[in-house]
DNA sequence: TAATACATTATATTTATTCTAAACTGTTGA
DNA sequence: TCAACAGTTTAGAATAAATATAATGTATTA
């Protein structure tokens, strides 16, 4: 399989072992047909229902946190009980129905460039994220 | 004292009766100077050193968020382990300092209007906030 | 292939937040 | 004014996400 080495490579500049568990992880997360968001909650449980592998919740925390520092996975930033992440890790931005908790991309090119003119001294920025919070639009209710 | 008035209107206009409890979270947290952030955890420490009334943790939950559903106080999404919480209600973004876990306010007029092309059927935006991560601007280190 | 260093796992722990139910207090109307 | 009621406070319990632990297992290396 040519996907596997894509998945040790990925390990591996994680500083991470190939291992039948974190081979999985990297199957669920990075060989969809599209990318999609997350929580670990619902990650152990797609997994759960794809393999016969069994993965332990330590095992999906220390990975997932093992590619959001390499870059390979992102953290959306949202006042949420559970945290939420995405498996797609180009440049944009996100709806949150607070309504219905679902998140929606929004393409990059769906957003003028976010330019912001202060600066912090000895500070560099490292990531610039837009949350719109998005209600029901019922024109008869306040 | 006319402060007090003011903190009676909030709490009504909350649906909150003004009790001592609640009053005293309404001086904490509307008769600063500055606006800030803060955590549930920092105000009943604030409320502890400023006054002889004891506040439980339920009643500064209750209240705060409270405030938050009427707009008088905001919730800042990050991702961390506790919820921040902002009194600068007016529209603004935040840097966040993730190795110091510090918020700094960006003025509105130092971040130019996100300009969403995008819209979802159903739907409005009720909020749109810019999060800036930073890091330190070591130009030796990789 | 044996020794070693790293992984996995079930379980315990930690911690923010929410819930509960008994005691208390602001409010209302007579 | 004051009794009755509805809403409030509180300590402590419950919940749940995330992290730590330590015994067992596995990939790596020389």
């Amino acid at each position: 399989m040519a996907y596997a080495e894509q998945y040790i490579d990925k390990l591996r500049k994680s500083g991470l072992r190939p291992t039948k568990q974190r081979i999985k992880i990297c199957e669920v997360l990075f060989d969809a047909e599209q990318t999609f968001h997350f929580t670990i909650k619902e990650l152990v449980k797609i997994i759960e229902n794809q393999a016969n592998i069994k993965v332990s919740l330590a095992t999906v925390y220390n990975t997932v946190h093992a590619f959001i520092k390499k870059g390979y996975l992102k953290e959306i930033p949202l006042n949420a009980s559970q945290s939420y992440y995405d498996t797609n890790v180009t440049h944009h931005h996100h709806f949150f129905d607070e309504e219905e908790n679902r998140l929606i991309d929004i393409h990059q090119d769906d957003v003028d460039e976010v330019n912001i003119k202060r600066t912090i001294p000895g500070k560099k920025i490292r990531s610039v994220e837009v949350i719109a919070k998005i209600v029901s639009d019922n024109q008869y209710q306040k």
